[in-house]
RNA sequence: GGGCUGGUAGUUCAGCGGUAGAAUACCCGCCUUGCACGCGGGGGGUCUGGGGUUCAAAUCCCCACCAGUCCA
């Protein structure tokens, strides 16, 4: 829906849409801005322009509009307790790694925290009404602002002030009365300075009108009202209507402090320590001057570099002074909110890599680092960790778990900036050499493929310039397409079916056939039988006479696939279930459980699940982490896992409501991803493990049996897949295992316990013979060559040895036939070798025999005859054939074509 | 999730259908003799694995694995 159209109707009724009671009371005024026409609400009624267009933009810089100073958590705490005193409830921050939606990877607002996908539906799970968070939110557009506007960050806290109107919650007049009292109360902000203009919001099939408010030209919040929903010409209102209101706590501790950027007051000692550490030149007038003129430029023009030059020249600032004082506070910043958002979304379980979010992550550090090497800074980042974590203890504890792990991902991902540092030289000192002119398509191909940036090209005198359709070219090629969605099955009037593996689970009951789909899909009213999901195979069985090979669940209707035929509809049916293979799974899906919380205790807190699989007789977990697994580590990640069995702790199946659980157990309950439904399952493994999970789990875990890992491989960045067996399954694997050693002992004719030994015995003697084979060929090939020469017969000018071969190969004859001619310069040296039923011929001809005939040549007339073909060089050829019975005749045409017939 | 690039001696790479190479490191000898350097010789490889095409594959095609890299 367009949001213009939606805007000029919600506009065109203020007194419907916009006029807050907040409004009448102040003696707020509704203008247009005289400029870019948009409506806001205003006490003074002088002012004709709206806040992007005002003149005293940004003037808080160097002159803070308010009573007091509050730095970044210190603004938290104002907010926080000017919520709670007006019955909110705080509420702590969400993870920033989005998992319980499959279509964002990192929370990119406060209401994300609340959104629920059910189906094709967003729902919303308050855990308390009305209330406020401090969410932070990732975002990567805006990458290249970061660190130079001023109050662009990668990651920022969006203070979320969130109700449902009902009889705990409240609606507009409430809220912007709220969000205005904030302000004027709590901050000091001079009521005249507040100005609200008018927006709306669409998203996800619902809209409504939007209150954004701002101090001299910054926006410092936009309180949302989802009304609605529908299109524009026919719309009602929603059964859940929903106020979102999102303020930048970036932004309030920057208007009070009045300091040149956003940065300055938000990441509280870090960045001084770094211009301490640096010794940047700083003057803080000049600065103030410059960031805010670049706030004001930004606006109107796209380009950030033309901003900041344009910036520059307005307030005086020579290339110099660029150079030396702006240009390392950009840096400044940039470092310290890069590192702030990967502290947070580290701690949350991301790793950088090469997929993903991931790869965001990985932007994020690379930036850093080049910044660091750019100005050959040697920040310690564990130190600039610590700062950082020490600063946001107050309002964000939980990243003090974590702080340890945090460093150790980055260091990892530091050393492999490193090495792609030397990679990249490398390649780049490989081109200078080469001294090639390189073309677009070269460039593009260094970028993509190698990540070789044309600036570093240049900076490395490579090129000279940067053509100027590289970005054009680069921009061309990535035109994104989005991949459809597949169609569901058509299951209208089917009433869910009744889950009975969730109940008593007979391996045995009766149902009543509901309906069958072209012959093979039956829907019965209840069932027992597991459907396919969550990464646990479906159960196998009977349904009366029927084979079942496949089990799916369709919203909340469970279909049978059977092979050949179906019961009839209306049919009672005896219907059974393979409970050997169903109990295979069962364990196995409690193994991936235990595993998955085995690999968290050995490995780091970083360990997520990422996918998994469980059949009968074999399962397999994928898991996040950041490099290949050691054998050691397999082995201790084994061994947990088998203490766990042996301690056969009981699991603990039970329903919660879904905000319930999350604040209960936090969220890794959500291993296994997004689970649509508004009660949730919670698999407990007592003191180890809980999970939200609708598979079926054994009772305790001694009924594992036994772990075995089988295989782990990295199936990519950052993930690592384990493959494992449990139970039954894990004794046949491991007998198995030993029947094949025992054929290996018996082949080798040695014993189990020497069969190692035995085994590097033979490898060893398979190297020295065929190392002895060489030094034969080395120190006959001279005497053969001498026989061969012997034994070679007159043909006109040349002598010829020709020879058919059973026994020894081609590398025999290649080395005498290369002596032999080097001896005898008219010899001809010719071998037909036979190999795997098949001929092949190599060929030598002398200095001197060359003029008389090529060995290519003969090689092709010889071949000819064999059915195959060849050829090769003056002195050298090689070719062959399969024909085994014209060997004789082969013997003749060589000679032929010698002598020229 | 979608691309792209690469995998050859311990290492860095060349070769891109026709006898597997260079540099460096290693071992031996010589020269010097404090080392570096210099000279001569030597060992070192199922060309990541598996299929296919071909008389012939490191080389071409397909698949897998490993590594790197870009984008959404």
């Amino acid at each position: 829906m367009d949001k213009g159209q939606i805007l000029a109707k919600f506009s065109s009724d203020p007194n419907r849409y916009y006029k807050v009671s907040l409004f009448e009371k102040e003696g707020f005024k509704r203008k247009s801005c005289s400029k870019c026409g948009r409506y806001f609400w205003v006490l003074d009624e002088g002012q004709d322009l709206c806040p992007d267009h005002i003149e005293n933009r940004y003037s808080f810089i160097g002159d803070p509009p308010t009573r007091k100073r509050f730095d970044y958590t210190q603004a938290w705490k104002e907010v926080e307790s000017f919520f709670v005193s007006n019955g909110h409830k705080s509420v702590s921050r969400y993870p920033v790694v989005c998992r319980w939606r499959d279509d964002l990877y990192f929370t990119i607002a406060s209401i994300v925290d609340f959104q629920r996908v059910m189906g094709s539906k967003v729902v919303f799970e308050f855990p308390a009404n009305p209330l406020v968070v401090p969410q932070t939110c990732l975002r990567f557009k805006d990458i290249e602002n970061v660190g130079v506007t001023g109050r662009h960050f990668s990651s920022f806290c969006m203070i979320g002030q969130h109700s449902i109107p009902n009889s705990q919650g409240y609606w507009k007049d409430k809220c912007v009365e709220l969000d205005f009292r904030l302000l004027t109360d709590k901050f000091g902000i001079n009521k005249e300075e507040i100005v609200f203009v008018e927006d709306v919001w669409a998203g996800g099939g619902s809209f409504g009108s939007s209150l954004e408010y701002f101090v001299r030209g910054l926006e410092l919040g936009n309180a949302v009202f989802t009304e609605f929903q529908g299109d524009l010409e026919n719309y009602s209102v929603l059964d859940q209507k929903i106020i979102d209101m999102g303020a930048g706590l970036e932004r309030f501790a920057w208007i009070t402090m009045g300091t040149p950027t956003a940065y300055d007051c938000c990441f509280g000692p870090i960045t001084k320590y770094m211009i301490e550490k640096t010794g940047v030149d700083t003057d803080s007038d000049t600065i103030s001057k410059y960031f805010r003129a670049i706030a004001k430029t930004l606006s109107e023009s796209v380009d950030i570099s033309v901003a900041r030059k344009n910036a520059a020249a307005s307030v005086g600032i020579d290339n110099v002074k660029m150079g030396k004082m702006i240009s390392p506070l950009e840096g400044i910043y940039l470092i310290a909110d890069h590192l702030r958002t990967l502290i947070f979304a580290i701690s949350d379980g991301a790793l950088p890599s090469n997929v993903g979010g991931g790869y965001n992550l990985r932007i994020l550090l690379r930036r850093t680092l080049a910044t660091m090497d750019r100005f050959g800074w040697d920040f310690n980042l564990d130190d600039l960790i610590d700062l950082h974590a020490d600063y946001l203890k107050s309002t964000y504890n939980e990243l003090e778990e974590t702080r340890k792990d945090v460093k150790t991902i980055i260091g990892i991902e530091k050393g492999r900036y490193k090495e792609s540092r030397v990679r990249m030289i490398n390649i780049a000192n490989v081109l200078k050499s080469q001294n090639k002119k390189l073309a677009v398509d070269d460039l593009i191909r260094l970028y993509e493929s190698d990540g070789i940036t044309p600036d570093f090209l240049k900076e490395t005198q490579i090129i000279s310039e940067i053509p100027p359709t590289f970005y054009e070219r680069l921009s061309d090629l990535h035109q994104s397409e989005k991949t459809e969605k597949v169609e569901q099955l058509d299951l209208d009037k089917i009433p869910d079916t009744n889950l009975l593996y969730y109940k008593e689970d007979p391996h045995e009951f009766e149902a009543k056939v509901l309906k069958v789909i072209n012959g093979k899909y039956t829907i019965l009213d209840k069932t027992s039988f597991y459907p396919r999901g969550g990464g646990q195979e479906p159960d196998h069985g009977k349904i009366g006479n029927y084979d079942v090979v496949d089990v799916s669940k369709h919203g909340n209707v469970v279909i049978h696939e059977t092979l050949g035929g179906s019961p009839q509809v209306g049919d009672m049916v005896e219907c059974k279930i393979d409970f050997a293979r169903r109990y295979g799974i069962t364990r196995h899906h409690t193994s991936t459980h235990v595993i998955n919380a085995s690999a968290r205790n050995i490995l780091g807190s970083w360990i997520w699940q990422h996918s998994a699989f469980k059949e009968q007789d074999y399962a397999r977990l994928d898991i996040t982490h950041h490099s290949s697994l050691t054998e050691e580590e397999i082995m201790k990640i084994e061994d947990l896992a088998n203490i766990t069995i042996r301690k056969n702790i009981p699991i603990f199946i039970n329903e919660f409501e879904r905000g319930e659980a999350e604040q209960k157990y936090g969220f890794r309950i959500y291993q296994g991803g997004v689970v649509p439904v508004k009660l949730v399952r919670i698999v407990n493994i007592e003191g180890l493990d809980v999970e939200a999970c609708g598979g079926t789990h054994v009772n305790k875990t001694g009924e594992l049996g036994l772990i075995k890992i089988t295989k782990a491989e990295r199936i990519q960045d950052g993930v690592v897949r384990l493959e494992f067996v449990a139970g039954e399954a894990a004794l046949k694997y491991t007998q198995s295992q030993d029947k094949k050693i025992s054929q290996i002992v018996k082949s080798l004719g040695s014993s189990k316990e020497k069969v190692l030994e035995s085994f590097e015995h033979v490898v060893k003697d398979g190297e020295d013979a065929k190392k002895r084979v060489k030094q034969i060929i080395k120190r006959t090939s001279e005497s053969s060559a001498k026989t061969a020469i012997a034994q070679a017969k007159n043909l006109g000018k040349v002598r010829l040895f020709i020879t058919v071969e059973e026994e020894l190969d081609d590398e025999y004859h290649i080395a005498v036939g290369e002596q032999a001619v080097n001896l005898d310069k008219s010899l001809i040296y010719c071998a037909l070798i036979i190999k795997n039923s098949s001929i092949r011929i190599v060929a030598f001809s002398g200095a001197d025999a060359v003029n008389t005939k090529k060995a290519g040549d003969l090689v092709k007339d010889v071949a000819k005859v064999l059915g195959g073909s060849g050829g090769g060089k003056d002195t050298f050829g090689q070719g062959g054939g399969k024909n085994m019975l014209k060997i004789k005749d082969a013997l003749l045409v060589a000679e032929q074509s010698i002598l020229g017939k």
